[in-house]
DNA sequence: AAAAAAG
């Protein structure tokens, strides 16, 4: 047994005041921090004194200069440089493998292409944007940031020759310490994106980390907040695969599975925690968890985590437990899309942060081929098993391609899973009535093609990684393009083509427009029916968005503010006041009116963009290109959404 | 109005 051994063991004795609840195991292995975990156990290790004997067991900081690797560019440091991580250390000798198959069905030659299909060529005209104060300029390659040798073996392991967009732009920027919200797509690398700076910063500061000892149990540095237990449990096994052998602990925790066998992991030891809102507030009431030393906070589907329903479990967490304020941690937000009034909300959450907006990989959204069929309710079910038999006759090899078939209500998916089976096609449900287990199972069975067709609520419609869905059935359409958006990105993923279906009838008028609209903006064929119906919404003045303001201004905020309006408004009350206003008259008018007031609603909100006198926001946005139709269109009174052929299919 | 997220 080495002296960092005994050390730690040591100083993993429960502290006097002992742990909320208690139940420290002698025979539970210990946990080590990132900054000991490198130290190879033999003699060139010397224990420092340990001087807090805090929960982590270690105690000694400042002593050693190991990790002889020369120190890391950007943050000098006393003593810096990599942790040598090359050494024995305990628990990544027994650390699993996340990249061996693990019972994962899928060949081989299937994970390589997703791996390796991205097409980087397209990616060499895509559309950025970022703005904010002192920008750090996107790198070309992962090398060029110090993300540490661990690390960057794991991105060779799982085949990343090149950073994506996504990556190139917000690494430097997170690397940097930044606050950031984030436009992205998730297939072309989103978890990455702020993943590596989390793990990167981890393994280089966490030898500065000192956690305190007391009453309350667990200290992540970093949380990753999800908006689905599913979508959690993705971004964990991705975040293990980023973080194999670099000392840094991944740990997640969501609902509807044993609280306790998760508390029993997470005193194991956690960086990295990756939860659903309810758990984690759970654990926090039960102090089984603090947040004081969190350093990295990352919300997924960001927009949705500060939609209604979630916004106040967020709000709970980031601001009424003991998490560090904005300034002290690092924040990071990210989504497809970014709803102004959401924006606003997210500001609460930020410092001075970056805004970035990725386009799509390729230069079109053809890669989804979108088709608007009308279809009654009572007609629904023969129409979709016409579809899915046609499908099959045109399957290859006699296999039912994937199809994720998206209904409006869990009852509704129940039944229509039931009618589906009934009829000879092999279906399955998740929704949020069924358990976790039935969830997972039914996951599983669907990507494995066991049962090429799954009967979704929206729980699916978020951030899921599904390989190889060739279509996406609205069954029942959304109320909300957005949810549209993210339905439809299940398909066509990773310059893979896709199919997406949706049956529209009288009860989705109010998605006419906006759902027009963004067929139009993707090249996608409109059918006159609907086109006739999205100019009778418009018309009839009724509302595409919801009421109130709605969640994303976009149309709704032109038309109901004239043109050059609302945003110079006063400073401060652009925002509420008539945003929208000033883009109305198109594109040139548009952008006058923004630039107009700053100092306004913007201005308070996005820091540098209110500074960028008269047409600031035009050159901003005029790397677009493209943009300018949907300025004149809809979106475009959606800063920072606006170009957007995007909308849809651009980014997730 | 529904879904999700704690049990």
């Amino acid at each position: 047994m080495s002296s960092s051994w005994a050390d730690v063991s040591e100083s993993e004795r429960p502290p006097p005041s002992g742990w909320a609840g208690g139940g420290y195991g002698n025979s539970r292995p210990s946990y080590v921090p990132p900054h000991l975990r490198s130290r190879p156990p033999s003699s060139d290790f010397v224990s420092a004194p340990s001087t807090g004997g805090d929960r982590g067991g270690y105690g000694g900081r400042g002593g050693q200069g190991y990790g002889g690797r020369g120190g890391y560019v950007g943050r000098g440091g006393g003593g810096g440089g990599w942790n040598n991580r090359t050494g024995g250390y305990d628990r990544r000798d027994t650390e699993t493998n996340p990249f061996g198959n693990e019972g994962n069905a899928e060949p081989a030659a299937v994970n390589e292409l997703e791996n390796t299909g991205i097409n980087f060529e397209a990616y060499e005209d895509i559309p950025i944007e970022t703005s904010g104060d002192n920008v750090p300029p996107p790198v070309n390659t992962f090398a060029e940031i110090d993300l540490g040798e661990a690390l960057n073996l794991n991105i060779q392991r799982c085949k990343y020759v090149k950073p994506t967009p996504v990556q190139r732009n917000a690494i430097p920027i997170l690397a940097a310490g930044r606050d950031l919200m984030a436009c992205a797509q998730t297939g072309s690398g989103k978890t990455a994106a702020f993943c590596f700076p989390i793990i990167s910063g981890i393994m280089k500061e966490g030898e500065h980390v000192e956690r305190p000892r007391g009453v309350r149990g667990v200290y992540p540095l970093a949380v990753i907040l999800s908006p689905t237990r599913e979508l959690a449990c993705q971004i964990h096994d991705e975040a293990r695969k980023f973080s194999y052998q670099t000392g840094v602990k991944v740990v997640v925790a969501y609902g509807g599975t044993p609280v306790n066998q998760q508390i029993r992991e997470l005193e194991r030891g956690v960086d990295i925690l990756v939860a659903t809102p309810g758990r984690l507030n759970d654990l926090l009431e039960r102090g089984r968890v603090s947040l004081q030393m969190v350093k990295y906070l990352a919300l997924d589907e960001a927009d949705r985590m500060l939609d209604m329903g979630f916004e106040p479990q967020i709000r709970k967490i980031v601001q009424q437990m003991d998490m560090p304020p904005p300034g002290v941690r690092q924040t990071m937000l990210f989504s497809a899309t970014f709803p102004r009034e959401i924006q606003r909300l997210a500001s609460d959450f930020l410092s001075n942060y970056i805004f970035l907006a990725v386009g799509r990989v390729g230069s079109s959204t053809e890669l989804i081929v979108q088709r608007v069929e009308f279809v009654n309710d009572s007609d629904k079910r023969s129409h979709l098993m016409d579809l899915l038999h046609a499908q099959r006759e045109n399957g290859n090899q006699g296999k039912q391609a994937l199809t994720l078939v998206f209904v409006e209500t869990k009852k509704g998916a129940d039944s229509l899973e039931n009618w589906l089976c009934i009829n000879g096609f092999p279906a399955t449900t998740i929704h949020g009535d069924r358990s976790q287990q039935e969830r997972e199972v039914a996951l599983r069975s669907f990507k494995t093609g066991r049962t090429p067709i799954l009967v979704a609520t929206d729980v699916a419609a978020r951030g899921l990684d599904i390989p190889h869905v060739a279509h996406v059935v609205n069954f029942d359409l959304p109320n909300d393009i957005d949810d549209y958006v993210h339905r439809i990105g299940r398909t066509g993923r990773a310059g893979n083509s896709g199919l997406a279906t949706a049956f529209f009838n009288d009860n989705n008028t109010s998605l006419a427009k906006p759902l027009a609209e963004l067929m139009q903006e993707a090249n996608q064929e409109v059918p006159d029916w609907l086109s006739r119906y999205a100019s009778r919404a418009s018309s009839g003045g009724g509302k595409n968005r919801r009421s109130g303001g709605g969640r994303f201004g976009g149309r709704d905020f032109r038309r109901e503010g004239g043109p050059g309006g609302g945003y110079g408004g006063g400073p401060g009350g652009g925002y509420g006041g008539g945003p929208g206003g000033g883009y109305g008259g198109g594109p040139g008018g548009g952008y006058g009116g923004y630039g107009g007031g700053p100092g306004g609603g913007y201005g308070a909100m996005h820091g540098g963009y209110g500074t960028v006198p008269g047409g600031g926001y035009g050159t901003v946005y005029m790397p677009y290109g493209r943009g300018g139709a949907y300025y004149g269109g809809g979106y475009g009174t959606v800063p920072n959404q606006g170009y957007g052929p995007g909308v849809a299919s651009a980014w997730e």
